[in-house]
RNA sequence: GGUCCCAUAGCUCAACUGGAUAGAGCAACUGCCUUCUAAGCAGUAGGUUCCAGGUUCGAGUCCUGGUGGGAUCACCA
């Protein structure tokens, strides 16, 4: 059934016959054919010169005559230096289609893989509470969705865990500076959307000890004694104690502003359609871990200083010391993430966990990833971080304290408000419900911005063009939704001239247009395999891109219903239905809608 | 300074993991709406793949050395 393989298995044969040559089946490498040479797979000969003590090219056109001869599927071939060009038989297209269809018309989801009883658990998001999302989450959270969806499509069962960094000093200048200049506002009050206003408050906070620091020193004192001199810090970080202790007062004010930052927060993730399994909690898990530094250092894992504190030498791994406890007992950064990873193995049992995380912690993760394998736990060699690059701006680098942020809500409504603002000037909504004309704005602005966001290699840092990330035109998710548009209408003409139920057999020659769509139909399982080993959406929308572009192509240059032969109606029918399929389920991984009007 | 990552058209990104004449989109220019939605299609122009060596049938991709940019090397998280 499989093309590649009947190709294979003709090729080994070949060299069989010719050249009394046993070839194994991976020595053997297919590639998709270039555009600008007829065929549509590829066997690159050079590399068999020594085997066959013939030229390259004379090694191609033995194996060419032989598979045309005796492999069913090959119709014909042509020889370009040492590469032979395979040109596949019409039929073969033909019933490709129909496999692919029979899957689309079965519960089965053509390109996606059976359950492999593996579980992989995957965090993202991972947010603050002492301000709002913004654009780098957002690319955190498409990017963390995204693969949770293609590790399912793989066969994984997939858990989506949120940890939430709800306590330390930052949480604190929040509370500080509400309660110091807050005069009892609420988001009701206010009438802001309750992580902008505890965001308000940071940045209130960041105001008043610049000013202080900047008094101190012009009283004389340097800038980093000023730093820490500075009142305001003293009293958070007074406040972090009372908290630490549980002082009442404190706490029930911690609860009160981080209520509202989940309030907001839900919203955000509402509208950008991200959910999670599970949560969990800073506040909860900082204390993690100390059992582990106990079990290090009897196993001889970690060592302890003279102060106390204990460390670990990763010095023969290229890596340095690192500190797992301080010297009061109190834990660090990575003692919780030990303790964390514990934890969420003992809730679920999982094979692996990704950790969709920015690339500057690429280093902590190494070393985590490194003492959990010294530890010998035995989830240690199913951690994955997925590491991806820096937003920047046009105008440099994002900066909180600068206010140099791209605010995550104000660029979906921004969003949002193009993809309205375009339709009504195309006047495509005339049909439409208020409702529905809503929900298809929202399904474009956002779609354009994940789009935007996910095609680029996650591992690489990217721009964000402002102006670009709005476009409806070329590259985007709106063209993509756009071609779903498209099929949709002539499915629904399909229906009505009731030409969408019928079988077609061998249909004649197949356009090159049509050829070139169904092989781009069949390279959507391996899409999906790519998209997932390599931790990268990425793959995906390149994929639903190409797959897009060819079929508009076909779609303007061959007519459907005006069509006289009834086989090849129905052909190019069940193409448009198998292409308005993949879209939509290649979108589905990437948490883009594709609407049926437009 | 040590370690890691990056460098491809004016701009933003690809290149099936070593294959053919390095491809798309945007921007610029030329055409195509009486035919299934022009958010589309076809075309023109645009390249010393940062530099210098090396490996081999073959290098944007691999190795060495440079140049430029970024991240990280906290008893912060």
């Amino acid at each position: 059934m499989n093309i590649e393989k009947q190709l294979i298995e003709g090729i080994q044969a070949a060299f069989q016959q010719h050249y009394q040559h046993q070839l194994s089946e991976d020595e053997i490498s297919l590639q998709p054919t270039r555009k600008d040479f007829t065929g549509s797979h590829t066997f690159v000969t050079f590399p068999f010169a020594r085997i066959t003590r013939q030229s390259p090219p004379q090694t191609a056109e033995t194996i060419g005559n032989y598979l045309r001869e005796n492999a069913e599927i090959v119709k014909d071939f042509n020889v370009v230096k040492g590469f032979l060009n395979i040109e596949l038989s019409d039929v073969v297209w033909v019933n490709t289609l129909k496999s692919i269809l029979q899957d689309y018309q079965s519960d089965k989801l053509y390109g996606f893989q059976p359950d492999n009883g593996q579980q992989v658990m995957i965090e993202f998001s991972s947010p603050n509470t002492n301000k709002p999302l913004h654009l780098g989450h957002l690319r955190n959270n498409f990017l963390g969705y995204a693969m949770s969806q293609i590790l399912a499509a793989n066969g994984y069962t997939v858990r989506k865990v949120n940890i939430v960094n709800d306590r330390g000093i930052h949480i604190c200048k929040s509370m500080l500076a509400y309660q110091k200049f807050g005069n009892v506002e609420t988001p009701e009050s206010a009438g802001i959307k309750g992580d902008h206003l505890v965001g308000k408050y940071y940045v209130e906070f960041d105001k008043h000890y610049k000013a202080e620091i900047s008094e101190l020193v012009e009283q004389g004192m340097g800038e980093e004694q000023a730093k820490k001199e500075a009142p305001l810090i003293k009293e958070a970080q007074q406040m972090l104690k009372q908290w630490e202790q549980g002082d009442a007062e404190t706490v029930a004010l911690w609860k009160k502003m981080n209520g509202w930052v989940y309030e907001g927060f839900d919203a955000t993730y509402q509208k950008i359609g991200v959910s999670f399994d599970q949560i969990y909690y800073e506040s909860d898990t900082y204390v993690l871990g100390k059992d582990i530094v106990e079990e290090g250092l009897e196993k001889g894992v970690f060592y302890r200083k003279d102060d106390g504190s204990v460390w670990i030498d990763l010095s023969d791994e290229g890596l340095d010391e690192k500190l797992v406890l301080r010297a009061d007992g109190t834990s660090v950064y990575m003692t919780q993430d030990l303790g964390t990873a514990e934890l969420r193995y003992q809730d679920w049992s999982f094979n692996r966990l990704v950790y969709v995380v920015g690339n500057e912690q690429n280093y902590h993760f190494k070393v985590l990833f490194s003492i959990l394998k010294k530890l010998g736990r035995p989830y240690a060699n199913g951690l994955y971080h997925l590491s991806y690059g820096m937003v920047d701006l046009p105008t440099g680098k994002m900066k909180s304290r600068e206010g140099t942020v791209v605010d995550a809500d104000d660029l979906i409504d921004e969003v949002i408000s193009e993809a309205r603002k375009k339709t009504e000037a195309l006047g495509k909504i005339d049909e439409l419900t208020e409702n529905q004309a809503e929900e298809l704005f929202q399904m474009l602005g956002l779609g354009a911005i994940k789009y935007f966001l996910l095609k680029v290699d996650p591992k690489k840092r990217m721009l964000f063009n402002p102006e670009e990330s709005v476009q409806l035109q070329g590259d985007t998710a709106p063209f993509i939704q756009y071609t779903h548009a498209r099929i949709s209408a002539i499915l629904q003409k399909a229906k009505l001239e009731n030409t969408d139920n019928q079988l077609f057999e061998s249909i004649g020659t197949i356009e090159t247009s049509e050829q070139e769509v169904v092989e781009l139909l069949t390279a959507f399982p391996q899409k999906i395999q790519l998209a997932g080993s390599e931790y990268s959406p990425s793959v995906i929308s390149q994929y639903v891109f190409d797959l897009a572009k060819a079929y508009n192509r076909f779609y303007t240059e061959v007519p459907i219903f005006a069509e006289e032969a009834k086989e090849k109606v129905a052909f190019r029918v069940g193409l448009s239905f198998a292409v308005a399929q993949t879209i939509r389920t290649g979108l589905g991984l990437l948490g883009i809608q594709a609407p049926e009007q437009m």
